[in-house]
DNA sequence: ACTTAACCGAGACGGTACGTCCAGTCTTACT
DNA sequence: AGTAAGACTGGACGTACCGTCTCGGTTAAGT
């Protein structure tokens, strides 16, 4: 039972959409881009899109944060090493052009509906939690930490950080930035 | 000749629209409320609105987030024991029900427009950070930490972690919080 | 019981207001011209218009038509002589530029409000109503018409014509427009 | 291919709009009915009502004027006849509720507006101009006329006069009325 | 070949908020 | 009491967008 009756999806359309939400969203911002201008500049109906997607957030969050769940895990060997390359991990992700405009609103609009609040943590932080656990568990194997850091904890401090810098403030990030915070982060939660 | 000519402006019109936007921002949230209700509930015209300020942001950033300017510098002894202080402040600012829904969609448009962005650091952060360079002196004077710690930085990752949290995450406050974000930061910082 | 107790009005005012008027109702029409900025023009306060006058109609009636009252009775010894210096003068009255701005709005004003229009007879046909009864009772006089001439019917029709082809179509008068409705009117109501 | 692609528009939206403006003008008068006021009414977004047409004086034009334009061309045999019934389907025209309660306000809007004032001899006059016409051309064949009348002339007097004693002044039409006007300017245009 | 059913672009739909403008009133300090 | 200035409430304006709906027409799978 993999096929529905009925003519199926262009996929066309859905990369079209996705394509269009990227460059309209870094011209215009999140609030100033619509959905309307994103069909058009698509060359798409509007109900092409709420076929596809439930609204603004879900759509852009799709178009603007899917391709670095791919990210391979660090292994430097030291635990601020580890961090270093994983915050620069989250920079790179919300440095993008598309992603610096879009992050404060979409976040706006999760945050607003309490349906879409509730998959912040799976959406956006699962990928970036699996592999600092995996770094904690390398950091606890090597007696650099003990066995009890609270992941979720170090993971909101790590990403809010970011998030405040580059998607609030719009402070572009130095080059020195991932491993000021991880030095920070590292000693803050190393043992003794 | 200190009186400008004409009617003078009505504090209590003022004061009703603060009192409106506080009540219906934490009713409704942030985007869902509108300047036309703002003034009905207040009993007030919408010009009287946007002659004192240029739009929602700002109108909610005044209503929101002038108390606790005057929020004491913490002086426990220890840097750990400041900066818990201080995060409280912090999360006991964010935690009122109007600043809980109104944060994620005012920081939207602030971050949106670069004319409000860039007030976000001196309408923000501010005061915070004055407590906070206070708190690092008292600690280098107690040789705890080094000269050269990077306030701005640090003051970041506990704003944004704090506002990640509770802002975008919506998640409540336990009465650890405060003790387990300033742990980590004060270790992170100290010397050796 | 001349004089009022206080300070008693500025006659300089009221002229500056009637001149800011007629420029302005010139210049943008009666239904675009405020009394905002007809206070400005005439550096004054709104409160000074108000006082005098109870609303729009009222002032830009005063400012546009209260010139041609004192309009001479014709006498050219024939009825269609001076039914056209009549229709002559109602024409110079509705085509100053004042005049051609103000009257289409202005006439929906008075007929919009019901106190107003009670008063369109009486303020602005009553004077030349009393110069058409003279016109018609020296016509009979010389037996060119009967007594029974309905005068209100005629003052409707010269007005009415002269009105709506200058006020409403906005049409310029030739120099036959005055004899061309006088010639008609005049053989209208003739006798035989 | 004659249509347009899209969802066509709602006749009974249409309908449901000219019917409220109906009620309404009747009701509050031209000044005071407002196209929010109208679409509230009509169960109707206001962009229904912006995308037909481009203002208050069009949609009301539409609404109140569109029904006698199959007025028959009068034929009694006589031009005093004849006059007498086109005067009164002027009347007729002029005098349901909501004309009276449109046509100061309206005219005053096509007046004020260039591009509507060149509108009113097409689409409020030209209809009756052509029952003149041939009333006109009848009256000539018999010998009761010379050939050059002025056709447009005798009919912005015989509109100048109902609309001004009907729309502006608010009286209305007694029985006599129309024969009384075209008494006069019958015999005015009679040859001799 | 024919039916079925979901798809598509286009754009109209009801509804809501925007930010501006004006009417007519009110409140200052000053004359 | 009158004055200039300008703030006040209230409400209409015309625009923009949301998310849904309605057209005519297309594209496959199932019969």
């Amino acid at each position: 039972m993999t096929t529905r009756p009925g003519r199926p999806r262009d996929e066309r359309a859905h990369a079209a959409i996705l394509a269009a939400v990227t460059e309209l969203v870094a011209e215009s911002g999140y609030a100033a881009m619509s959905l309307g201008a994103v069909a058009a500049r698509a060359g798409v109906g509007k109900d092409t899109i709420y076929r596809r997607w439930s609204g603004k957030a879900e759509l852009v969050y799709e178009a603007v944060f899917t391709a670095s769940d791919a990210a391979p895990v660090p292994d430097t060997g030291s635990l601020e090493g580890d961090l270093t390359v994983l915050v620069q991990q989250l920079i790179d992700e919300f440095s993008t052009p598309a992603a610096v405009a879009a992050l404060p609103g979409l976040l706006a609009d999760f945050a607003a509906a309490s349906d879409l609040r509730a998959r912040i943590r799976s959406a956006f932080l699962e990928p970036a939690k699996q592999r600092l656990t995996v770094v904690f568990d390398r950091a606890h194997a090597r007696r650099q930490t003990g066995p009890d850091v609270d992941v979720d904890l170090v993971l909101d401090g790590l990403v809010g950080t970011v998030f405040f810098r580059l998607g609030i403030l719009g402070e572009s990030a130095g080059p020195e930035l991932a491993q000021d915070i991880a030095r920070i982060a590292a000693k803050g939660i190393e043992s003794r």
